[in-house]
DNA sequence: TTGAAAGCGGTACCAC
DNA sequence: GTGGTACCGCTTTCAA
């Protein structure tokens, strides 16, 4: 494992240069700053967080800025954080408003998850904090901060094309909050799917807010129309698995008279019967790469924001299957 | 924050001595160890795990050894596990069966959860190889290794007695794996509380597996029977969770007409309508806190296995209420 | 069984 | 802007 010592040689400068590079002290030529970056990376250096800690006078303290009201979403995201800042040798708080975030003295930077991560108010701060930040499933309400997340949209149209390749016509879209960025993203992505199939006029949209009871009553309004779907696509699993329990109540059996899918692969989507077929978006390595990306930004690197896109992923559980036959017909 | 040095003056011995002291060296005389654990006691002494890092060569590589059939369960585990290895520096290596367990080298020592913890093969297979280890939720299924847990007789008895307290009388009990030692306490708590209310033939008692699959089917076939139960005690929160989605099914209201009650407070607790009440345990804090007991057995402790308990907590939210008038007059 | 010296991989403070 | 020196808190090696 080489060193700043290794790197000054190849480098050819002091490795208190080096040193000073990997800060990301201000006072190094932009040219000597790049000779010592391409010799770190030509022979694998990677700083030791631990030697790190141990001189630095403040810790490297970076937060975690998380108020999402789904439990399970909100563990995955810490298990994230937790193995990043693990790695990175950083501390880690996590904080649930913009208020708090503010109360906090000599952070270093900020992970901001959906919902905040599309608050305004909160990029605004950030950006006029000067706070190096990098956005999880973020929008672009603006173009501040590097963004991280996987395409919503995308994969809220493999879904529904899925469902579509399954035979269903007659598809509902449960979606989450409106205010929610990435409400409109999977939104956008149903109605792409729908419209390219030519059904749009089967689709209907109602709104809930990612809560299990806002997926209660959303499913109640859609399963007592006088026109029932064959297909509930909701934009998260607390949602879909409301559908579920309304959809016990009203004794139809999934999937064989109703299919029900979800979004994000959380723990309740193998929790509850059938589980649920869903979108995976990795969350955990979501976030632990945003982290990695907040690191490589406090390092002083001083180029262009990034915007990383995952791969999500369709899993296939026991939720779907296709609309009944006399259904099928009948429209 | 004091240092190595401090303790050496306090304690009148040079700071070599006091750091083979805290590495569990073994040529250290008795008398001049616990003088040196007194001094660093009185002058709040704790190790600095960066600096412990930078130097030792070999990693101080810990194993969380969990294979739970409960998601949620192993994420709070994780998280625990996560915090503390943290704070203490050391490496987490995450194992799922005593087989992944061999084929780690280096390892320093293990924390086993539920059900592993309480193996047998896993128990000897620990001790035999000398490897400090600490296991949570575990049974006396022998006296090796450190234990940490609530005590879940007490708990389930605390939960059955609120349900007494609210007027319930025939109460049902969905038990978990009865391989697991940990659905034995549950239910002699239960059977506690029922029998010292005179109330034993009124208890019903069905076997689950944990699974939100198995509380369907032992919900099923409580509901479905004759005399129906007021309430039902499951002895996790997705099973609990379960009882619910029959109760809809059979337009059972909750709480009015049927109380469903469950254990771990875990996330699914509150993602489902009603939110269940349910046994807090606080597994985050009980992981974290087996690893720093293994820390403290790491630094060569010789003292007695310990056997903590922490407090268990009744979290009341809205799935349990005094039984429907006309049951209790029936019976 | 105990102690002295060296050094782990960095950062802070000060010269130049 | 860049380099030198001291040193963070602990462990390792070796000597006593």
């Amino acid at each position: 494992m080489p060193t700043i010592i290794d790197v000054a040689r190849e480098a050819g400068v002091s490795f208190k240069t080096v040193s000073r590079v990997f800060t990301g002290e201000a006072h190094v030529r932009a040219e000597t700053r790049d000779k010592v970056r391409a010799a770190a990376a030509r022979i694998g250096y990677e700083v030791n967080p631990a030697a790190r800690a141990l001189r630095s006078k403040a810790p490297r303290r970076v937060a975690l800025l998380l108020n999402n009201p789904s439990l399970s979403y909100s563990q995955s995201t810490q298990i994230g954080a937790l193995l990043a800042t693990q790695k990175l040798g950083s501390q880690l708080v996590i904080v649930e408003s913009l208020a708090a975030l503010q109360e906090f003295s000599g952070l270093k930077g900020v992970v901001a998850c959906p919902p905040l991560s599309n608050d305004l108010a909160v990029t605004t701060y950030l950006h006029a904090s000067g706070l190096p930040f990098v956005r999880v499933g973020a929008e672009r309400i603006s173009d501040l901060g590097d963004k991280i997340g996987i395409d919503d949209r995308c994969a809220a149209r493999d879904m529904t094309e899925y469902l579509i390749e399954l035979g269903h016509k007659r598809i509902a879209f449960i979606n989450g909050d409106p205010q929610f960025d990435v409400s409109r993203r999977r939104r956008a992505g149903f109605e792409d799917a729908m419209s390219h199939a030519g059904f749009s006029k089967y689709a209907q949209i109602v709104s809930g807010s990612f809560s299990y009871e806002s997926g209660l009553k959303a499913a109640e309004d859609l399963l007592s129309s006088e026109t029932i779907p064959t297909a509930i696509f909701a934009a998260n699993d607390e949602m879909a698995s409301a559908c579920l329990a309304v959809a016990y109540k009203r004794n139809l059996r999934v999937p064989d008279q109703l299919t029900v899918v979800g979004f994000d692969d959380s723990p309740v989507s193998r929790a509850i019967y059938p589980a649920l077929t869903t979108i995976r978006q990795g969350l955990k390595e979501l976030v632990r790469d945003a982290f990695m990306l907040l690191s490589d930004r406090l390092s002083g690197d001083d180029v262009p924001f990034h915007d990383i896109v995952h791969q999500h992923e369709l899993i296939i559980r026991d939720s779907a299957g296709p609309p009944p036959k006399e259904m099928v017909r009948n429209d």
